[in-house]
DNA sequence: CGACTCGTTGAGTGATATCAAACCCGGTGG
DNA sequence: CCACCGGGTTTGATATCACTCAACGAGTCG
């Protein structure tokens, strides 16, 4: 991907935030950035250093936001995909309260953090767009607070897989409900507060159930609607379309 | 507490999170807004509606926000009390993705929203320490994330009073790790992801370890670095002093 | 004093964890 | 081309933490 296509992607992205004007536009484009890529498992971050100098836009590949235990149990408080600021949540933090960390081979832009503050905190439009992606995330946090407080396992792991459905679509990366899960079965225990070997027995109860059909690292759900009830899914947390209250 | 004195609550609030001029100072103090109190368990904002017309800073009393599953279970996301903006995660947004409560009676300011929006997109200052504010909110979500994720009831609800202790000392509502937890065992189960007779156990555990002490509706933590670490505790995620890792 | 909410306790159950082994598959080196 | 290797997946047996159900107690309010 071209230089030029990195700094559309920006625009497009928050352009779905909110609308810009030609001013915002060349603002985004006049922001210093390098390229950068990481191999899966890097850290982009760790927990307890001071915040970067950069932030990072996802161009392509996953990342996960991690916390660990003290006994070195491990949470995945997030995933994150193309078209995801992964520092927005640290943007006027000091220090990393978690650790960021590729998933695959993962492509980025790193935006130089003072020209990020600048441009949020004097171009109205593009502060406003920046908040709202930083609050769809917080939203996500709280989603799964619920999800791993108080569902059983199917349900956990079904409302896991509608989300990335949903957010893969909107990312582009995926249709038809279909895409790549390049997460092991432990990954996935660790995003949904369950052990391996449940999971494991999960998806193939799901599968079992024609919910899911599994190929490799490709998971395609097979009916929506059914998937949809036994996950308790609802796509409004998502804030996909801020003009309608539900979707998905 | 007078008209002027919410204001300059207001004022402190932001001012811990970044310093403010005079024209910041004084563009709060021309915030219109209007007081109100909810009596328990008035809902502030209910999941799904249209977000509010107005932010609501908490002058006194606490609030909780939540989430329902479709089954009726319910998971509280998080506890506010004085010098918190409840509506500081729904500030760009459409719909509300959660409800919020009152807790005990709550004083609040109801404050325009659209001005809001003014002041935080035009005076830098006040954007970053609101900012700050709702990404310490959201650095919250994800330590629940983890902590009914990934820690036994034990740990978690050890951590949840620990939290509770240093942000009412942080707001100034209690000191020497005591404090008022108006809470029912049942909510404090719906906010660790546990049942009501589970929580009982638990703290009659943690109280015949010498651990805490209960009278009423008080907590006292009798021995802050054994529940700390009983807690797998760490404040890093309160950022409550931006120029230290740690703390507590 | 009765009714209600909240807290406490006990007994039995169940969902998920743990432990352990086998299996599968892609990659690598002989 | 085959053997091996290693990570990931699958399966079974057993253990356990937390849930459920049920009853009782204590405090509060009308």
């Amino acid at each position: 991907m071209s230089d030029q296509a990195v700094l559309d992607q920006i625009v497009r992205k928050l352009s779905a935030r909110g609308d810009l004007d030609d001013g915002d536009r060349a603002a985004i484009h006049a922001l210093p950035y390098v390229r950068r890529a990481y191999e899966a498992p890097a850290y982009v971050l760790r927990e307890g250093e001071p915040a970067k100098k950069v932030c990072n836009f996802v161009v392509s590949g996953l990342a996960y936001r991690q916390k660990l235990t003290s006994e070195g149990a491990r949470q995945i408080v997030s995933i994150h995909m193309a078209g995801d600021f992964l520092d927005l949540q640290h943007l006027f933090l000091t220090y990393a309260d978690h650790s960021v960390q590729a998933l695959t081979r993962l492509d980025v832009a790193e935006i130089d953090r003072d020209a990020l503050h600048e441009l949020v905190l004097q171009r109205p439009a593009v502060g406003r767009a920046m908040w709202t992606d930083a609050l769809v995330d917080a939203s996500i946090f709280r989603e799964w607070v619920l999800n791993i407080g108080r569902r059983d396992a199917r349900a956990r792991v079904a409302h896991l897989l509608c989300e990335f459905a949903l957010r893969m679509e909107a990312a582009g990366i995926a249709e038809h409900h279909r895409y790549e899960l390049p997460m092991t079965q432990e990954q996935i225990g660790d995003a949904v507060g369950l052990t391996p070997v449940h999971v494991n027995r999960t998806l193939r109860a799901l599968a079992a159930d024609g919910l899911i059909r599994r190929e490799r690292r490709h998971i395609s759900l097979e009916n929506w609607e059914e998937i949809r009830q036994v996950a308790d899914f609802s796509a409004l947390y998502l804030h996909l379309d801020p003009a309608s209250p539900a979707g998905g």
